[in-house]
DNA sequence: GACCAGGCACATC
DNA sequence: GATGTGCATGGT
């Protein structure tokens, strides 16, 4: 019988086997991969995708472009990425603490201890706590799981947790039984999204899975 | 045409 | 605290 450190660390190389390096998060900037955060809120990053080069042509992918533009304008240039009015909100509530807080920058929000900053992105409203951690982990480098449906959903097939656990229980797992490693937090979250993006969308037991077997 | 996609807030019980 | 619902586009 395998300890659960021993078959969490199994699960990765497994994955990472499978698949290899990720190199997550698929953005330029610190403030691209925050707003691709917030867009992508139960959407597929290919309509994501779309959003962000949107405001690329229009030059506005910057604090200030976006804090100053019109609401219409903004859900306009975010269209594809869906629930395109309620994202604009969210996008300038962000932009809202990244200025009155971090003085507009994401290298000041990076300087801010990790507590402080999870609680503040957390008092945001329209970030909760996946959007709040893909933040920490990939923009500002600090090392925390990201928990996702995907993540959720792998160990609760693999009977390592109940899939109605709570974001904390799941994050707790992997927090405690792993090494605080930022490289193994970001690519073992991008491992779960491509293992589910090849695979394991629908069917209860893949074929063919890596993880098949265990 | 149905179903899904890297959530979150809010109403109601 | 648990459960249900609105938000919306684009690919399969």
């Amino acid at each position: 019988m395998k300890t659960m450190p021993e078959k969490l660390t199994l699960m990765y190389k497994k994955l990472y086997a499978s698949f290899g390096p990720q190199h997550w998060w698929p953005g330029e900037t610190p403030f691209e991969i925050a707003v691709g955060a917030i867009l992508t809120q139960n959407t597929n990053w290919g309509n994501v995708e779309k959003a962000i080069v949107n405001l690329k042509d229009a030059d506005v992918l910057k604090p200030a472009a976006l804090n100053d533009m019109s609401h219409e304008r903004l859900a306009a240039l975010i269209r594809p990425a869906g629930y395109f009015n309620i994202k604009a909100k969210r996008l300038k509530n962000f932009i809202g603490l990244l200025i009155n807080e971090y003085h507009g920058s994401m290298s000041g929000m990076k300087q801010e201890d990790f507590n402080s900053v999870r609680k503040s992105l957390l008092s945001v409203n329209g970030i909760g706590p996946e959007t709040a951690d893909s933040i920490i982990l990939y923009a500002l480098e600090k090392p925390v799981f990201v928990i996702d449906a995907y993540t959720k959903r792998v160990l609760s097939r693999h009977n390592i947790l109940d899939h109605d656990a709570s974001y904390e229980e799941f994050q707790s797992l992997f927090q405690s039984k792993l090494k605080e490693d930022i490289s193994l937090f970001s690519e073992y979250h991008a491992l779960f999204v491509r293992l589910a993006k090849e695979n394991c969308r629908t069917k209860p037991v893949c074929t063919g899975c890596p993880l098949e077997g265990m």
